[in-house]
RNA sequence: GGCGCUAUCGUCUAACGGUUAGGACGGAGCCCUCUCAAGGCUCAAAUACGGGUUCGAUUCCCGUUAGCGCUACCA
C-alpha cells in the first residue's frame, strides 16, 4: 500500500518550493495507485498562524491537485507524546535540565562536545526522576547510540546510499521543555502511525533523515523510503523567501497574474525533474505517466525571476502554450471571469467568439483585457488620429480609405470572405497597398495599430459597429 | 568551524565511457503576412579547475574551487 504524505507548517503562504514538493507527491502517488494524505504540521504554536493556513488551502485548491486524507498535528499531540515515552523507556533518550535558550557554556568545550550536554546525558535515572518529579522543567533528547553504532545509513530515492557517522550526529531534542513535541519526533510518530511508505520532501531533510531513521528504529517502525529533492533557488542562488524576494515565491501570485494551473503544475515539474525525452508542454495524464524518481535531479534549479520581470520566462511561455491548447470553451469560462473582473460587459456568447481572436496573442489570462478592450468597450479608448495615416500616406488618404469603408461596408455581406473582397477591391481601386487600406480601418475600429486580423475582427464587431467607430474615425482627422 | 549534498549554453535540461555535446526558454536574423501574434528556418551560446583510471572521459576516482543544506527546546 503506497501512502505519501505532504506536510507543510502554516508560518507563510504556500511557497513554490513547497508547491512541488506537493506536485511530486501527488504525481508519484496516482501513478502507482497511492494514496495522497496532506498533514498540517503546526506543532510550532508561536509561529502558526490562521492566515497562513487559510493561504496553503487556497493555494492548495488553486493547484487543483486534491488529497485523500487530512490530518493536523495539532490534533494528535497525545500520539506524539506517548512515542517520546515509548523512546524513553527504551533508554534511548534523556532528560535535559539545561534551561531553555541558555548558552550551555560546557556544551562548547572539547572535541565533540556540541554533539550533547555531558552532565544531563550522564544523569542516572534515580536523580533524572527525583528532578522531574519536584517539577523542574526539561527537554527530552535522543541518545545517539555513538558506542553501539558506527554510522546510520539509509537509501535515498534521488541521492542514492547515504550515510553519516553517528559521532556527527547530535543528540537532538525530542520534547521540548513546554512538553510539545519537536517537529523530528512529531512528524517521524505521524509518519509511523500513518503507515507513510515513502517520504518524498525537500533537500534541506537530507542530513535530518538521519535522525528520522534513528527515530523509526527507536519507535520499532520501518523506516519509509526516502527521496529528496532538489530545492528551488532564486537567481543568486540562495534560496527563495519571501523576505528577500517578495511575492514571487507565493502560488497565489501566479493565479493572480492569470496562470493557469495546469501550465503553472506543469512549470514546476520541469525545475529539478525531466521525463528525458525533449517533452516540456505535458498534461497532467502524461505528467503522471512520465513521473519517477529517476527524472529527479540533484542540483538545484533557479527559477529565473528578475525584479522587473517577476516570472520565469519558460513559465510564461508554457503558460501561452496551455492557452493556445485550451478548448474554446474552455478558455472562454475562465476569460469571462478576467473580462468581468477587468469591469468589462461580457458575455459567454460573445467571449466564445473573441476567442479565437486573441488566444495566440495573450500568454497570461490577465492579458486578455488590453488585447481585447474594443470588443467589449461602448466607447474606445482615445487614441491620436495620426495612427490613422496609413504607411506612406497622409490625412487625406487616411480620409478616402475610411470614406470608402464606410460606404462600402454598409452593404458588405458581414463575412471574412465578403469583406476581404470589397475592402481588397476598394484598395486595387483606389490604388494602394492592401495595409494602407486595412490599416486606417483596422485603428479606427479597435483604436490601435496593433490588433487581430481584420476580416475576423469586423465580423465579431458587427456592421453597426463597425459603421460608428469608423465615422467617428473620420472625424477625428483634420 | 564540523558534517552532508551538488557542479553541462544566461536559465530549465538531454547525453547513464566513444555524439559535429541534443532539446527548450530567452536573444539575434530570415521567411510567412493586412498590423500584432502564432508558425517555419538559421545563428550565437555550455561540460568550473587540476590530477588520475582508460585505447578513449561530460560520464568513473581523488583534490581544489564555488554554491547550497544541516549543525535550534523552527519546520
Amino acid at each position: 500500500m503506497l501512502r505519501v504524505r505532504f506536510a507543510p507548517s502554516p508560518t507563510g503562504f504556500l511557497h513554490i518550493g513547497s508547491a512541488r514538493t506537493f506536485i511530486f507527491n501527488w504525481l508519484y502517488a496516482r501513478g502507482r495507485r497511492g494514496t495522497v494524505i496532506l498533514r498540517i504540521d503546526d506543532t510550532d504554536v508561536e509561529r502558526n498562524t490562521q492566515q497562513s493556513l487559510d493561504s496553503i488551502f487556497e493555494g492548495l485548491g488553486w493547484l487543483d491537485l486534491g488529497w485523500d486524507e487530512l490530518y493536523r498535528q495539532s490534533e494528535r499531540l497525545e500520539l506524539h507524546r506517548r512515542a517520546a515515552q515509548v523512546i524513553f523507556d527504551k533508554g534511548l533518550a534523556y532528560r535535559d535540565f539545561t534551561p531553555a535558550g541558555s548558552d550551555e557554556g560546557e556544551r562548547t568545550r572539547g572535541e565533540g562536545a556540541w554533539l550533547f550536554n555531558p552532565g544531563m546525558r550522564e544523569l542516572s535515572r534515580e536523580e533524572s526522576d527525583r528532578r522531574a518529579a519536584a517539577g523542574e522543567p526539561f527537554a527530552l533528547r535522543f541518545r545517539v547510540p555513538r558506542e553501539t553504532r558506527p554510522e546510520i545509513r539509509f537509501d535515498d530515492g534521488v541521492y542514492g546510499a547515504q550515510a553519516k557517522a553517528t559521532a556527527d550526529i547530535e543528540d537532538f531534542a525530542l520534547l521540548r521543555s513546554d512538553g510539545m513535541p519537536t517537529y523530528h519526533l512529531a512528524s517521524c510518530a505521524d509518519d509511523a502511525d500513518l503507515r507513510i511508505s515513502h517520504i518524498i520532501r525537500g533537500q534541506d531533510h537530507l542530513t535530518n533523515t538521519f535522525k528520522h531513521v534513528l527515530i523509526f528504529e527507536a519507535l520499532g517502525a520501518e523506516p519509509p523510503t526516502f527521496a529528496h529533492l532538489p530545492l528551488l533557488v532564486a537567481p543568486d542562488g540562495t534560496k527563495l523567501s519571501k523576505r528577500r524576494h517578495g511575492p514571487v515565491v507565493s502560488v497565489t501570485t501566479y493565479r493572480d497574474a492569470g496562470f493557469l494551473p495546469h501550465a503553472f503544475v506543469n512549470f514546476l515539474c520541469l525545475l529539478g525533474w525531466s521525463p528525458k525525452d525533449d517533452r516540456e508542454q505535458m498534461s497532467r495524464q502524461e505528467l503522471i505517466e512520465a513521473f519517477s524518481f529517476e527524472g529527479i535531479n540533484r542540483s538545484n534549479a533557479v527559477v529565473n525571476f528578475k525584479e522587473d520581470d517577476p516570472f520565469d520566462p519558460k513559465a510564461i511561455w508554457l503558460n501561452s502554450v496551455h492557452i493556445r491548447a485550451l478548448q474554446t470553451e474552455e478558455l472562454a469560462d475562465r476569460l469571462l471571469s478576467v473580462f468581468e473582473q477587468a469591469g468589462f460587459d461580457a458575455c459567454r456568447e460573445k467571449v466564445l467568439r473573441v476567442v479565437p481572436l486573441i488566444r495566440e496573442r495573450i500568454r497570461l489570462l490577465n492579458e486578455a483585457p488590453a488585447v481585447a478592450d474594443f470588443f467589449f468597450l461602448r466607447e474606445l479608448a482615445p487614441y491620436d488620429a495620426a495612427e490613422l495615416i496609413p504607411q506612406k500616406g497622409d490625412a487625406a488618404l487616411a480620409r478616402r480609405v475610411l470614406e470608402r469603408a464606410r460606404a462600402v461596408l454598409g452593404t458588405a455581406e458581414f463575412t471574412h470572405q465578403g469583406l476581404e473582397t470589397v475592402l481588397r477591391a476598394e484598395a486595387a481601386d483606389l490604388k494602394i497597398k492592401a495595409g494602407q487600406m486595412f490599416q486606417p480601418v483596422r485603428v479606427a475600429v479597435c483604436g490601435r495599430k496593433n490588433a487581430p486580423p481584420l476580416f475576423e475582427t469586423l465580423e465579431v464587431l458587427g456592421r453597426e459597429t463597425c459603421l460608428e467607430r469608423i465615422e467617428q474615425a473620420i472625424r477625428k482627422l483634420p
